[in-house]
RNA sequence: GCUGACGUAGCUCAAUUGGCAGAGCACCUGAUUUGUAAUCAGGCGGUUGCGAGUUCGAUUCUCGCCGUCAGCUCCA
């Protein structure tokens, strides 16, 4: 901190001007100089590209950048405000609640309180009509530095803020932020007053441990968010609204693709439907996986030899499935949680010369893992799964050329649905295996592949596995939310520890690089998320049903009938529908399952060979078509795998 | 796993202070033969998740178990 020893701080304006000023100035005192009318924009300030608001002292000089609201990072502020807010109006109806800590968060913030009985829907009401008041008070945020003693007095009846307190060094600058009647320990920043917060909206109250440690007491939390702008907030609603109504279990029930049952939690049953969906996806893989993959299947149950090999049996074996073995009475053997062991276990089975690299074997067998039964949700969390998972075996040399190879698949595979995606580059943890050296090789490699991409990729130091840097891929879906799916994994420790080979061209032993790579995550996953990317209204060539036909009448069901067949001749997933109801009443079955086409006969088509072609979601808007036309448009947009004219949203 | 909420017909939901468990849809039967989002009538359907307890009496109150949902990283 040898900056806060300065007396004069030097700062640079956006457009070159310098500005000495003594430290200790504040943000304000700075704008304010600069111009009033600057000042009632301002949210806070800059330096350097640290943000502190208006009302702290500044301690360093630098780069000085004035932000309004129309600076991302202003956001914070007003959110991280928000929680103060939400705080000053629970302590003013519950004047009992201990709090905990308020920050800004991804979407919104949020704050922790020690209560008694759990807030319920009505509480939120009430708080929120609290905040307005608060809002309009305009309470100025005020700073105060205070010494670790002082501020021990201020939180006395606060037993999680003293807790905090006590963790501080004494030379630390503890300051306190007051909004009119609520005091907090606070490093802030914040926005100059309450009036600030317009756009907001309490959302949910649920339990959170104290401090994220699940040996400490439980705390209720009130998550909120907050906006500049009316219309964002609006539009986060409805994106949350939307989500709800996109909601892959509900929409799951209604379009009869999967179930769950008491007796098998988080393993889905698939129905009929579901089935296809789910084969039609996996057939997508294999497919693109023909010419250059080997597709292998191996065994689901092995001996606990193999994860002791691996380094599962230790810290991951709570994870996994045991099974008793009747010889020995104890529990030997597990399912696979992965296929990782397998594969090597397969590459082992022969010696493999450098001309076979890279290797790449690919397996889409059914995986489980004992998660904990609270983390289960849907098709997201399962227990049993199957991932379109490979394991590249390869020389170093080789590892540039293959990553971008595999990023194209993932991206290509992606777009099929009309999925983008974010690129994450993951490089060395702090506890790692393997030399600097190795590490500096590989994120090269990794690097110089990203780079061959032509794609930004977003750099996450030190987020990398412990035995290998990675690349995630991090999709967006119609309604722009972010599903962490693909990954490509560089592993420089299963080769050693399952002594992997091949020979070189020098007619010597050399050790492979291995590459972890996994495009949906699990198919039950991807599923849930295709299910509420498209709304239900999957495109013709992934729909579970793709045509149905309705004969008006019985007299045409002959007819319908045969056309049906034809077109499960051609192979389009047709089914009839000549039951004893009207036809509005079999037309809204089918828009209700999101049937891509319904295929009406009637009199007229029955004698010129046509449909009347009815199009999901266009309504009575219909178009009459020779049965042979419809035919190789349906499968035309099969082969194509076009997508919905619109994504529904 | 922990905290909280929830669990009633195949589905979506009702059931005043504990007093014979209902509706719509689905399903079955019959009538109707339908021209682009629900034809009419009748009928079937339940050990109220499971198991204990309190009570004259439990869907309702208490406890245990099972399951589902939300939250449990984002740091004063």
């Amino acid at each position: 901190m040898a900056s806060s020893h300065e007396l004069t701080l030097n700062l640079v304006l956006p457009n070159g001007a310098t500005r000495d000023v003594p430290a200790g100035t504040t943000g304000r005192d700075v704008v304010a100089s600069i111009g009033p009318g600057l000042l009632k924009a301002a949210i806070a300030v800059a330096v350097d590209g640290d943000v502190f608001d208006l009302m702290t002292p500044l301690r360093k000089g630098g780069a000085f950048v004035v932000l309004k609201e129309s600076d991302p990072r202003s956001l914070d502020l007003l959110r991280h405000s928000g929680a103060h807010i939400l705080a000053t109006a629970v302590r003013r109806l519950r004047p009992d609640a201990k709090i905990g800590f308020g920050p800004a968060i991804d979407d919104g913030f949020y704050y922790d309180f020690e209560v008694d009985k759990p807030f319920t829907p009505e509480d939120l009401e009430a708080f929120e009509a609290e905040m307005v008041k608060v809002a309009a008070e305009k309470f100025p945020f005020l700073r105060e530095e205070v010494s670790k003693s002082e501020a021990q007095k201020r939180f006395a009846d606060d037993p999680l803020k003293l807790e905090r307190l006590a963790e501080f060094s004494d030379d630390e600058i503890i300051s306190t932020y007051t909004d009119g009647p609520f005091i907090d320990l606070c490093r802030g920043p914040h926005v100059p007053d309450t009036s600030y917060l317009k756009n907001f909206k309490l959302l949910s109250a649920a339990a959170a441990y104290w401090r994220g440690d699940e040996t400490r007491q439980m705390l209720q939390r009130i998550y909120a968010t907050a906006f500049w702008k009316k219309d964002e907030l609006e539009a986060h609603l409805h994106r949350i609204t939307e989500a709800r109504r996109r909601d892959h279990r509900v929409v799951g029930k209604q379009l009869d693709l999967f179930m769950f049952h008491p007796f098998a939690p988080g393993a889905a049953f698939w129905t009929e439907r579901g089935t296809l969906l789910y084969n039609t996806l996996v057939d997508f893989v294999r497919g693109l996986q023909r010419a250059d993959y080997k597709e292998i299947k191996t065994p689901l149950l092995y001996n606990k030899g193999l994860w002791e090999t691996s380094g599962h049996w230790g810290k991951y074996r709570e994870n996994m499935f045991l099974v008793l073995d009747s010889e020995t009475s104890e529990h030997d053997f597990s399912l696979k949680p992965m296929n990782c062991p397998s594969h090597y276990l397969m590459y082992l089975a022969k010696k493999h010369s450098y001309r076979e690299l890279p290797l790449r074997y690919a397996t889409f067998d059914v995986l489980h893992r004992n998660e904990i039964s609270g983390a289960l949700s849907g098709l997201t969390r399962v227990r049993q799964f199957a991932q379109d998972d490979c394991h590249v075996f390869l020389m170093q040399s080789q590892i540039r050329d293959e990553v971008e190879r595999l990023t194209k698949f993932i991206l290509g595979y992606y777009s099929a649905f009309g999925l983008t995606a974010r690129l994450k580059f993951a490089t060395r943890p702090e506890t790692r295996i393997g030399t600097d050296e190795l590490w500096d090789g590989a994120e090269l490699a990794l690097r110089e592949a990203l780079d061959a991409t032509g794609l930004p990729y977003e750099l996450k130091p030190g987020d990398g596995a412990f035995y290998g840097p990675k690349i995630d891929f991090d999709v967006t879906d119609s309604i722009g939310r972010h599903w962490q799916l693909g990954t490509i994994q560089l592993d420089y420790n299963a080769p050693d520890r399952f002594d992997l080979n091949y020979t070189g061209e020098d007619n010597a032993d050399h050790r492979p690089v291995v590459i972890h790579r996994a495009v949906s995550g699990s198919f039950e996953r991807f599923i849930a998320i295709l299910i509420e990317h498209f709304a239900g209204a999957f495109p013709v060539w992934l729909a579970p049903e793709q045509v149905r036909v309705l004969p008006i009448a019985d007299d045409f069901a002959p007819v319908a009938r045969e056309v049906t067949q034809r077109m499960r001749d051609a192979g389009i997933r047709a089914t009839l529908d000549d039951g004893n109801d009207t036809l509005n009443y079999r037309i809204r079955e089918a828009e209700t399952m999101k049937t891509p086409y319904m295929a009406v006969i009637g009199k007229r088509e029955a004698e010129a060979g046509t449909l009347a072609v009815r199009e999901r979601g266009q309504g009575k808007k219909q178009e009459v078509v020779a049965v042979d036309a419809f035919i190789a448009r349906v499968l035309e947009e099969i082969r194509t795998r076009a997508l919905p004219v619109a994504v529904e949203s």
